[in-house]
RNA sequence: GCCCUGGUGGUGUAAUUGGUAGACACGCAGGACUUAAAAUCCUGUGGCCAGCAAUGGCCGUGCGGGUUCAACUCCCGCCUGGGGCACCA
């Protein structure tokens, strides 16, 4: 009999499902494991071979800790609201939901086709009302809360106005725009007046915001749909406007988010990137007199923000972004009109454009800053390299420092002041901390790492500025003026935003007749009359609201009373494993760690950060095969026929080739037979492709279906040659070539239960040879370590191992064979239950015990040390384990091979590693 | 420009703390079984040199140095592929 996958993986699967193998119980006197997986966007394209990746770690992760006792969650679910259902629905007329059910459904069959051990009954989909209903729900708990920046935490916003009833606006240090009130005058405002301010405490508040608008399309672009200032569809021209924007004030956790990721088990560098993200500098905020045609204005200061106060007497030129509120003031008539021009030719820049520029433009203002100690007068100008979003939007150039101050002195002339003697080569900047000082006055001789912290005293003491820690990070974004997001639980009354009750939720997103924008830039939703005039807000919220939480909702998917209950998210805590890819680094994992905080500081958790341990998969890559078409002809030439030939190179599908050898009857049959007439030229009998590494992705017909594969192999094998491709960790392009060999390898498994040719089952119940149990107890040792480890490549292999040495053996022992199936399960759970009811177990293989090494099997009384003479190896000898120094030597010294590189000579000395080496030093 | 990663046979890769470089596979070559094929099995397979052969020698983990009895592994400098961030003051 041979190995059936098919049948078997189909009898199987439906068996899991009907006994309800995977099913999670929510409490358990077991230690708990939860084992997840980033969940996907449920594309209309499916998965390709990358997408199961992580999945599969994740799988036999977790099948391998329910083995060893655990109580594993491991649920699946879709990141369903999202950008492109929406634009299909624009462009085909059919709603996002149905749309997106129907991809859902696709999806499903696919990974189902894979035989991972999901608990499908804790399936969530972010656009299910009775999830969004939570994610609503959370939101209002963000809008009604503050940061109080005294507890360094969120606190329910009616705490504040108690505060600002007892003592007013000094009770807290958080900034706001305004001026201070007494608790009497805040209980003189009118309610329009309270929330106003109340809006500037809200973690989840209303701003201005800009966006690319583009008038052409009517609506707002995202950052990639605007190339080179117009927008990539149509080519029209775009414009940043302002709009009424919804932000989550995740700034107030910018140092928590920086110093909590110590707690974590993260890579290094998926950390660095966080905090670089994050960006946090310590400096100064200075404040500059500004003069203006002569005139020292009385109330307005410039105010900057530098890492480098003792760089202060270096100031050669001030630079203010573009939108800088003070340009219109310090702007004189002459420069008026250039001024302008430069405002205007920055305007019409998408921010992106702006940033990747690299010619250095700007324009002097006219106004001058006048410095602090010098009094000297100090031009200002405007640049697009200042941004307005970061510190102050105002810097104070100092050229012989930084490297971009330098090449804007150099660009417009500007004399540079050198406070670093020799350090500075007037070639490029020096941005060193360690230099001396010099034109600095009061600094003079100083050491930069000592000035620094003088002069921030200084500024202090005197008045002119103030210690600063910056963070580059802003504030999140969280309104898009979309349709297929969820819907914000907010009223408008007269300007006022008010939220709704936890009783009025859900908010139903309401079905719409057109999914054109609406008027002004709003969304979708504001061509519905009723949802107007009800005063709902017509944004949506953006892709993230949704997976900013989910992890919490597994939990406990189907509770009506909360989003998740207390007690079965104290069991469950933290996701111990995260999978996914590093595409998420700062968006998503940031997000979920803030909204996690938020949640542990109003008391709903007792845990503020959501992932334990992150493992980032590698992406698969797509290799892409090319043929070569001459030009100006119908012919294709194989890749060694091209040499200086002028061709075209045209993908074609990589499921057409096999290795680099092209099927030539597929390709012309391949897109209605466009080929069917081409002439293909062979070498050497057969068409070879060219080869490029890029992308995954369908338009470039390199993607691979695992349906397929599946189909071809079955799911065992699919699951294996996934993790035998490479460290999980790692990126690398998809090669089918390969999947024969762990293919052999369960057909050889096979072998050793049964005789493929009469059917007949071999397995006996004769006690094991202490080789057998070696062969057992080394698989053991190797893979439990292996997987524990996430080396799952490394494991696949100690299992071909140990398969190949039992076939030599000619091992057929239930002993030695039943714990290995418990060992593969995890890797390929198919064929190891059907192998395990063949041995006549009744239970399910992922219900056995995960089986323990027995270090005594695996004790070896001799060694076959490697002998060097001068670290080059010459011969092997075996010893006892046991052996010492003093036994080995004589016989080192003696053994011929040793003798005649010794060439009569004495050794120096003989490194002796027992267990390891040995090394004998001339 | 900055940050992160990687570079080992024809290919994917292995070598967990510095201790026999190339495990395990793919591919390739030769052979067995077969009328033939598929499947399966066996042998060989880093390069160069010597030898009929067993075998032996030299070189070899991107390049150049260094530390060490010993370096894929540690240190310094460089080259290069991939990814990310981007005038962040």
């Amino acid at each position: 009999m041979e190995y059936q996958f098919r049948s078997i993986e189909r009898k199987w699967q439906e068996y899991w499902q009907e006994t309800g193998a995977y099913r999670v119980a929510s409490t358990s006197s077991k230690p708990k494991c939860y084992v997840l997986d980033m969940f996907p966007y449920p594309s209309g394209a499916g998965l390709h071979v990358g997408h199961p990746l992580g999945y599969i770690a994740s799988d036999i992760y977790s099948r391998f800790k329910r083995l060893q006792g655990f109580n594993v969650l491991h649920p699946m679910g879709y990141d369903a609201f999202g950008l492109p259902a929406e634009q299909y629905a624009i462009e085909h007329g059919i709603h996002p939901a149905v749309s997106t059910d129907q991809n859902i459904q696709n999806f499903r069959q696919q990974l189902d086709n894979i035989g991972f051990c999901y608990d499908w009954e804790r399936e969530i989909r972010t656009c299910d009302a009775s999830y969004y209903k939570w994610t609503q729900w959370i939101f209002l708990q963000l809008f009604n809360s503050w940061y109080n920046r005294f507890t360094q935490k969120a606190e329910p916003i009616a705490g504040l106005v108690s505060l600002f009833e007892k003592e007013g606006s000094s009770a807290v240090s958080n900034p706001f725009t305004g001026s201070a009130f007494t608790a009497e005058e805040w209980k003189g405002f009118s309610e329009a007046q309270q929330m106003d301010i109340l809006m500037q405490f809200r973690l989840a508040y209303c701003g201005e915001g800009e966006v690319n608008w583009c008038e052409a399309l009517g609506t707002v672009l995202a950052n990639d749909e605007v190339v080179n200032g117009v927008s990539e569809r149509g080519g029209h021209p775009v414009e940043k406007k302002k709009l009424r924007q919804w932000y989550l004030r995740i700034t107030e956790y910018a140092d928590r988010l920086e110093r909590d990721l110590e707690k974590l088990d993260w890579s290094e560098a998926m950390k660095e990137m966080q905090t670089n993200w994050i960006g946090k500098s310590t400096g100064a905020e200075i404040d500059f007199a500004v003069s203006v045609n002569g005139n020292t204005l009385t109330d307005t200061f410039l105010k900057v923000y530098t890492t480098r106060p003792d760089t202060l007497f270096g100031v050669d030129f001030m630079v203010l972004a573009p939108e800088h509120t003070l340009v219109e003031q310090i702007t004189t008539p002459d420069q008026q009109l250039e001024v302008d021009a430069y405002i205007q030719y920055v305007k019409s820049r998408s921010e992106r454009d702006r940033m990747a520029e690299k010619t250095i433009s700007g324009c002097f203002t006219g106004g001058f800053a006048v410095h602090p100690f010098t009094k000297q007068l100090i031009p200002i100008w405007i640049s697009e390299y200042v941004l307005a979003g970061y510190g102050t939007g105002a810097i104070m150039a100092v050229p012989c420092g930084d490297e971009r101050d330098f090449k804007f002195a150099k660009h417009f002339n500007i004399p540079i002041t050198n406070i670093i003697g020799e350090a500075f080569n007037g070639q490029e900047a020096n941005p060193t901390k360690d230099a001396t000082l010099s034109n600095s006055d009061f600094l003079n001789g100083m050491f930069m790492r000592d000035a620094l912290e003088e002069m921030v005293r200084i500024l202090e003491e005197k008045g002119i500025g103030k210690r600063k820690v910056n963070y580059r990070m802003r504030d999140a974004a969280f309104s898009r003026q979309r349709y297929w997001g969820e819907p914000f639980p907010i009223v408008w009354k007269d300007g006022v935003a008010y939220p709704l009750n936890e009783s009025e939720l859900p908010l139903l997103l309401p079905q719409v007749e057109k999914y054109s924008p609406g008027p002004d830039g709003q969304g979708p939703l504001a061509n519905i009359e009723e949802w107007r005039n009800a005063g709902y807000e017509t944004n949506t919220m953006p892709g993230y609201a949704g997976s900013s939480w989910y992890f919490l909702r597994y939990m406990d998917p189907h509770n009506e009373q909360s989003f998740v209950d207390r007690k079965v998210s104290d069991y469950w805590n933290q996701v111990d494993v995260y999978v996914g890819g590093t595409e998420h680094a700062v968006g998503h994992l940031l997000y979920s760690r803030m909204w996690t905080k938020v949640l542990f500081d109003l008391g709903h958790l007792s845990f503020d950060e959501p992932f334990k341990k992150l493992l980032n998969q590698g992406m698969i890559q797509g290799s892409s095969r090319f043929v070569y078409r001459k030009r100006g002809t119908n012919q294709f030439l194989s890749f060694g026929l091209v040499k200086n030939e002028e061709v075209d190179a045209i993908r074609v599908d990589v499921n057409m080739v096999d290795g680099v050898e092209l099927d030539v009857e597929a390709f012309k049959k391949w897109r209605n037979g466009e080929y069917a007439h081409a002439e293909i030229l062979l070498e050497d009998g057969k068409y070879i492709c060219g080869i490029e590494v890029e992308k995954m992705s369908k338009s470039k017909f390199n993607t691979v279906n695992p349906n397929e594969l599946v189909e071809k192999y079955g799911a065992d094998t699919f699951r294996m040659y996934e993790m035998f491709l490479g460290p999980i960790e790692q990126s690398k392009p998809w090669d089918t070539k390969g999947i024969e060999g762990v293919h052999r390898f369960l057909k050889k498994l096979w072998r050793l239960f049964y005789d493929t040719e009469s059917g007949k089952f071999l397995c006996e119940d004769a006690a094991p040879t202490p080789s057998e149990m070696k062969v057992l107890h080394k698989a053991i040792q190797k893979i439990t370590q292996d997987t524990e480890r996430f080396s799952f490549n490394t494991a696949v292999s100690a299992f071909m191992v140990a398969v190949n040495e039992l076939t030599d053996m000619g091992c057929r022992k239930k002993e030695v064979l039943s714990p290995l199936l418990v060992l593969l399960s995890p890797y390929a759970p198919h064929i190891a239950q059907e192998l395990w009811s063949a041995l006549g177990q009744e239970s399910n293989v992922i219900d056995a015990s995960f089986p323990i090494c027995d270090t005594s099997w695996l004790t070896e009384s001799e060694k076959a040390y490697p002998v060097s003479v001068n670290g080059k190896l010459r011969t092997t000898i075996s010893f006892s384990i046991e052996a010492e120094l003093a036994e080995i030597e004589p016989v080192i010294l003696s053994n011929e091979v040793i003798q005649k590189w010794l060439e009569g000579k004495a050794p120096k000395k003989i490194i002796f590693v027992k267990g390891k080496m040995i090394n004998v030093v001339i």
